[in-house]
DNA sequence: CCCAGATTATTGGTCAAACCATTGACTGAT
DNA sequence: ATCAGTCAATGGTTTGACCAATAATCTGGG
C-alpha cells in the first residue's frame, strides 16, 4: 500500500513490491483528511484558500483544486464561492454514508430484497439499543414522530416520509451513530422503492401504525427484549407484504 | 435537492427553494455517473480520453480532470497514467465501502463497543442467510476458511486476519452484497482495533475457533435458525471479552 | 446621523496553452 | 528471433489569465 523507496544499491534485495507514485493532490488530500478526521481541523473551521495553499505546497492551482475535490467528494469539506467563502471542514456525516450506500445498491442492481433483509438485521437490534439507551428527548421525539405517522395516514406520500423519520428516529435513540447511519441510508432506498411500489394500502398502514405504537412501548418502558422482537416481527412482516414486488432487481430515480 | 429552474416572469410565486448552481465539473460528473451506475458504460469499459472529453463537451481539460477525479474518488473509475491508459468504470465495491465507512468511525470518533454493537446486529442475520442461500463452493469456502483459522491459532497475527477472512467468507455465502459490505468493512475495523489491543489470548482463541465449527456445521446442515442463534452468543462472547477495551474511544491507524 | 446604492476586494470557477512523465507499440539493427 | 531505441498516446502538472459570486467598504443624498 504505501510508497516504496527504490534502492540505490546495485545488487540489492529481488523483493520489491509494486511501488504507487502518488499524485500531487492525493497527497495533499491525505494530509488535510487526515487533520480533518483526527480533529486537527475543527468541524466548522476554515481551510486556507486556494491561493495560500498554493504558497503554503508549492503545488499549482490546479492540483490544489484537485485535492479539495477529492475531500468535497467525500463530504469532508463544503467549498463556497465569493468574498469570505472558502472551504470548511466537516465531520462525515450520514447524508454521506446515505448517498455512497446508495451508488452502491444501484451500481450493483442491489435487490429490494436484500434491502430489506439488511434492514431486518439492523432494526431490531435498534431497537433493543433504543430501549436500553435511550434518554426522556429520545422517547419524546419518537412518541412524536408516532402520532406523526398516524396523523398522515390518509396522505400516503406523507405517511411514508413520516415512517421513514421514525425509523430514523428510533436508530438516533439507540446512541449508536455507526448503525443509525446505516439505517438512515438503508430507509431512505426503501421509501423510494415503496414510493414507486405504490404498496402500502389502508391495511398494511394500519398495521404499521399498530406495530410503530407497541415498539415505542417497550422502548419508553426500556424494555430491550420486547422491543427487539417486536421490531423483527414488524420488519419481517413487512417484508412479507411487500414480496410480491420484491422479485425485480432494485431500480432507483 | 435538485437544481430550480429560476423564474423568468415578474410577478411569480414567492415560494422558491434554494437555487443550487452547478458547477461545470459536476455536471459532467453526474452524467458518467449515471452512465456507470445504470451499465451503459459498463464494467471496465474504458471512458473516452481527457482531450476526447474535452472536445466531446466543450470544457477545459482542468474542469475534465475534475469531474473525472470526483468519479475516481467515489470508486466508479480507475485511471493509469501512459499509451492505452485512461479511465476504466468500475462498479462501487467492497473496498470504496470499507474506506467510507473507516472514514466515518474515524471521522465521528465512533466507540469500539458501537462497531462490535453493529456486528451483532448484522452477523446473526448473516448466518442465517448463509445457511439458507449458500450452495456448494461457499460451504468448500467455509469450510476451508474455518480450517485456517485453526491452523494459525499459534501466530497471533495471521489468527486475526484468518478470522476476519472467515467473517467475510460466511458473508460471501449469505448472496446479500449490501450485508456483505456492511460486514467488510465493519471486521476491518474490528481487526484493526483488535490488532493494536492484543485481546486474544489462548482461551479466547480457542473458544472463537469451537464457536466457528458449531456456526460452519449449521451453515453446512442449512440450519439457518441454529447458525443465526450460534453467531449471535458467539458474537456477544467476543464483545464481553473485549468489554475491557471498550470503553475508550477507538483510534486507528 | 443614517441608510441605499455603487464600488471594491477577495474568493472560488473556468479556460487556455504549454510541457513533463509514463507506458506500450513500433521499428530496425543485430 | 531478439532486443534496444524511438515514437506516439495518455494522464500529470504548471502557469497565467479572466470570469462570477459575494460581502465588506465607501459615498452621497436624505
Amino acid at each position: 500500500m504505501l510508497p516504496v523507496e527504490p534502492s540505490t544499491a546495485a545488487g540489492s534485495a529481488p523483493s520489491l513490491g509494486l511501488i504507487y507514485v502518488p499524485k500531487s493532490c492525493d497527497l495533499l488530500a491525505d494530509r488535510l483528511r487526515t487533520q480533518i478526521l483526527d480533529g486537527t481541523i475543527a468541524d466548522g473551521a476554515a481551510l486556507p484558500a486556494e491561493r495560500d495553499l498554493v504558497l503554503q505546497t508549492g503545488l499549482s492551482r490546479g492540483s490544489v483544486r484537485e485535492a479539495l475535490r477529492i475531500l468535497q467528494t467525500e463530504g469532508l469539506v463544503m467549498t463556497r464561492p465569493g468574498r469570505l467563502g472558502g472551504s470548511v471542514a466537516r465531520r462525515p456525516g450520514d447524508d454521506a454514508m446515505a448517498r455512497y450506500v446508495g451508488m452502491f445498491v444501484q451500481g450493483r442492481g442491489i435487490s429490494l430484497l436484500s434491502l430489506l433483509q439488511t434492514r431486518e438485521a439492523i432494526g431490531p437490534k435498534l431497537a433493543a439499543l433504543a430501549a436500553r439507551n435511550r434518554n426522556d428527548e429520545d422517547l419524546d421525539a419518537l412518541l412524536d414522530a408516532t402520532r406523526r405517522v398516524e396523523d398522515a395516514f390518509a396522505d400516503v406520500p406523507v405517511y411514508l416520509a413520516e415512517n421513514v423519520n421514525w425509523h430514523r428516529t428510533v436508530a438516533v435513540a439507540s446512541h449508536n451513530e455507526l448503525l443509525k447511519s446505516f439505517v438512515v441510508a438503508i430507509s431512505d432506498l426503501v421509501y423510494k422503492a415503496s414510493a414507486i411500489e405504490n404498496f402500502a394500502n389502508d391495511d398494511v398502514r394500519n398495521l404499521v401504525i399498530k406495530a410503530h405504537r407497541r415498539i415505542a412501548d417497550a422502548i419508553a418502558a426500556q424494555d430491550a427484549e420486547a422491543a427487539e422482537r417486536r421490531m423483527a416481527r414488524h420488519l419481517t412482516a413487512i417484508t412479507q407484504q411487500m414480496q410480491a414486488f420484491v422479485q425485480t432487481p432494485l431500480v432507483l430515480r
